[in-house]
DNA sequence: GCGGACCTTAGAACAGTTCTAATCTTGTAG
DNA sequence: CTACAAGATTAGAACTGTTCTAAGGTCCGC
């Protein structure tokens, strides 16, 4: 985490509390955290913080490549603070957790690619985490 | 066209100018509409028909399994009638043109499950079309 | 301590979607 | 044909997630 803060000063970015903070949040556990989520998270640390500085600082990290935006999970974005390794999304169509895997990524054949330049491969598997599916067995009888 | 007509009369749909100007929208050239596009087409038949009744009724038939929602191909919902054959998206950054396409479809190994029960996978190919990749050229020099 | 670049902030604005409540249409029974 | 009830349509309000705006605050070299 330290050393994410010296990669942002070393980028010119002017380290503040309310930077600083938002960086935090993604230290610890490993987690796809909503912007509601880091907004939390950070005011607990820092009370007076704006959600618009959420959204700034997460767009700037986003744009230098320090986070990953997952966009297709649900209805909000969440963000990614695992950038090093590439994997996938496994999904909680209930919770809405996420975890990271890894798979195959699959391809296309050249007859059916119409002439795409293809840049990237979005796989997300989607299903029910344990804690939803022994939910969902405990109330099967309403 | 006909043949969808008659499946939702079956299913007790009470048939409207309405509904029908939408389930035609989809009967030609197969593609990827917007909300916006499914409004625009079907007001070039019916000019009357208002935008919460688009939304009605394709809300309707993806419950109905007659549509697909595409959810996450940039920042509005698609609608894909392709209903039949699996298949994965190819999604253009640029102009947002969506193709069906195939490939096989990833899978993770069990040790990596987690525990999940896995529903489906979402796979979206992102890159370039021809015609985007020829702009892209074109301008280059600006 | 000054100036200027940069940052933060609250709230307004915006886009896509859903909701609401009033009106209209349809099919059926009398 | 008429009345009725269920269902469909409508305009516009409301809602949600995100971005924009403009005003004020902070930092740092001079």
């Amino acid at each position: 985490m330290a050393k994410l803060i010296d990669r942002l000063r070393d980028r010119g970015w002017r380290i503040t509390p309310q930077r600083r903070v938002v960086a935090e949040v993604f230290a610890g556990e490993h987690l796809h955290l909503s912007v509601d989520d880091v907004y939390e998270r950070a005011r607990a640390e820092l009370p007076e913080i704006s959600l618009a500085t959420v959204y700034n600082t997460l767009n700037e990290l986003v744009g230098m490549g320090e986070l990953l935006e997952v966009n297709r999970c649900g209805d909000r974005r969440r963000y990614d603070p695992n950038v090093e390794q590439r994997h996938e999304h496994l999904l909680c169509v209930d919770c809405g957790r996420i975890l990271d895997v890894h798979a195959r990524r699959p391809h296309i054949a050249d007859e059916e690619r119409y002439g795409f330049e293809i840049l990237e491969v979005d796989v997300v598997f989607r299903g029910r985490c344990p804690d939803c599916r022994s939910a969902a067995h405990a109330s099967s009888g309403e």
